[in-house]
DNA sequence: GAGTGGATTTCGCAT
DNA sequence: ATGCGAAGTCCACTC
C-alpha cells in the first residue's frame, strides 16, 4: 500500500498491479472523460477507484450507489505520465469505449490480493417456492392445478394440494435443499392419507432443487415423481410477480 | 485511515465515521447476508466494501462490474461487537430489507473525505435528443414544427409529435441507440393509435444513430421514414442554445 | 456473435 | 407514493 505517493512512484505501482492483474484501490484527485456509446465528462475532484483482477473499473464519488462511470470486466489498460499528470486509459473494444482517469494527486494506492472463495447462493424460501408454484402453477408440472396450500391432513399439513391435467389429485411436497430420505417418507404418508379420504388414484410428487443418494430408487419404489426446482428460479418468479395476487385456486371436484 | 486495526478500534473508527456521514471505505474479511426482496449468503472472504455518505452499501470482491451485495442510497446503520466480530447492519425500510456484514477481520478502514464538487455531464440522453430536436426541428426535416413532446396516447408517450411541411402530422420516436425493431413497432402502434383519433394520415418517423439489421425492410414495408440523427450533433446543439429556452411549441390545427 | 429477457436492477420524471 | 420508461444499463442464456 501506497499512501500519498509521487506519480512516478503511483504509476510505477499502478503499471506492476495491472500487469500481475491484480485488483487496485485508489483514491486520488482525477478528471475523468468517457467515450464511447455516450461521452461524458468529469472534471476535478476526489474519488474512489476500483480496478478489478478482470479488467473492470469502477470510479466512485462520496454519494450514490452507481458508479459515475465505470467500464465493465475485460478491457485494456495504457498509462502515461505527461505534464505532472498521470493518465490511466482503460479501453474496451466492443463496442469501442474509452474510458480515461487524468490523476493530478494520487492519495491512496493499494494493490489487493483478496483471498475470497466462497460461493454466493441467492436463494428463495420453501414458502417462497411454495408461493412460486401457486403463482405459476406450469412450474411444478404442464396442466397442473393447485387446489389449496398448507393443506390439513392427519400427519401434518401438505404443501400444495392439486390435480394434475388427467384429474388426478396431486400432493406436493416442497423442498428448499436436496431432499432427504425423510421427504420422500413424508411425502408418502400425506399421499397415504389423502388416498384413504378420497378414496382414489393419489399422486406424490418432490419438488426441490436435488435429491440426497438413493431417493431417487425409492421415489420409483413408491411409484412418485421428482420435479427439480430451483430456489432461484422460485424467487425470480416471485420478484417478476411482484404485488400481483395469487393463482385463483381450483374448485376441489368432490 | 487505519490499517489492521484490532475490532474494538475498528468499531470505534466506523460509529465515528457513520455518525459524521462520512464515506467510509472497509478492507477485511466478513461474511454477508441480505434478506429483502430476495435472500442472499456469502461465507466469509476479503472484500471491499464502500459506505457511502447518502447511505449506500457497496460489498465488492476482486471480479465483475457489480457489487455481490448492496444497499441503496438511505439505509441506517447498526454496530456491534460480538464473539469477537464486528457486525455491521444497513437497513432500509421501504422495501424492507436487511444487508448484514460480519467481520472477523478488517485489514483497512479509511474515512474519506473527498473534495469533489464537478459537475458531471452525459452528452445527450434520449430526452436531451428529444430537446434537442425541440430546439431545433430542422433537425429532423425541413419545415417540420413540434406540437408537443410526451404526448400522451393509448400505447405509451409519443416522443416528439408535430406537423410536416404539408401540414401532415408527424410522430417521432427517437432513440439514442440503434434502433430496434421493437423501436419501430412501438412507432407503428403510436402512428395507428393516431391516425385513429386524428382521422387522417399521419406519418410515423424513426429519429436514430442507425438501424439495427431488418429494420429498413420493415420500416418500408409500414410506410415509415428513417432520419439519422447524431447525438453528438445533438449535443453540441444543445450546448450552443445553452440556457435558451425550448422552441415555442406549434399550435395543433384541429 | 447477435438477440432476448431479467434484475435485490437503479434512476428519474410524471401523475 | 406509484408507476412507467430509460440506462453508456449489466448479465446470463439462447440461437
Amino acid at each position: 500500500m501506497k499512501v500519498e505517493p509521487e506519480l512516478h512512484e503511483a504509476l510505477r505501482v499502478i503499471q506492476d498491479g495491472l500487469a500481475k492483474r491484480k485488483a487496485l484501490l485508489l483514491i486520488g484527485a482525477c478528471r475523468v472523460d468517457y467515450k464511447g456509446r455516450a461521452q461524458s465528462k468529469l472534471g476535478y475532484g476526489e474519488r474512489i477507484i476500483m480496478i478489478k483482477e478482470d479488467g473492470a473499473v469502477l470510479v466512485h464519488r462520496s454519494k450514490g450507489y452507481e458508479p459515475v462511470n465505470w467500464q465493465p470486466e475485460g478491457c485494456l489498460f495504457q498509462t502515461r505520465l505527461t505534464d505532472d499528470k498521470l493518465v490511466i486509459r482503460a479501453i474496451r473494444s466492443r463496442p469501442r469505449e474509452v474510458l480515461t482517469l487524468t490523476f493530478n494527486r494520487l492519495n491512496l494506492i493499494n494493490q489487493m490480493d483478496l483471498d475470497d472463495h466462497s460461493e454466493f447462493v441467492l436463494y428463495a424460501s420453501e414458502r417462497d417456492m411454495q408461493k412460486a408454484i401457486l403463482l405459476n402453477p406450469e412450474l411444478l408440472e404442464s396442466g397442473f392445478k393447485p387446489i389449496t396450500n398448507e393443506k390439513r391432513v392427519e400427519p401434518g399439513f401438505v404443501d400444495v394440494y392439486g390435480v394434475d391435467k388427467d384429474g388426478r389429485f396431486v400432493v406436493v411436497e416442497i423442498k428448499r435443499k436436496t431432499a432427504s430420505r425423510g421427504a420422500v417418507l413424508q411425502l408418502a404418508k400425506y399421499v397415504e392419507s389423502i388416498r384413504k379420504m378420497v378414496n382414489r388414484e393419489v399422486r406424490g410428487v418432490l419438488a426441490a432443487p436435488g435429491m440426497a443418494k438413493g431417493v431417487q430408487r425409492l421415489m420409483v419404489t413408491l411409484g412418485m415423481d421428482f420435479k427439480p426446482l430451483d430456489p432461484k428460479k422460485c424467487a425470480e418468479i416471485l420478484r417478476k410477480a411482484g404485488t400481483k395476487k395469487l393463482i385463483e385456486f381450483f374448485e376441489e371436484p368432490t
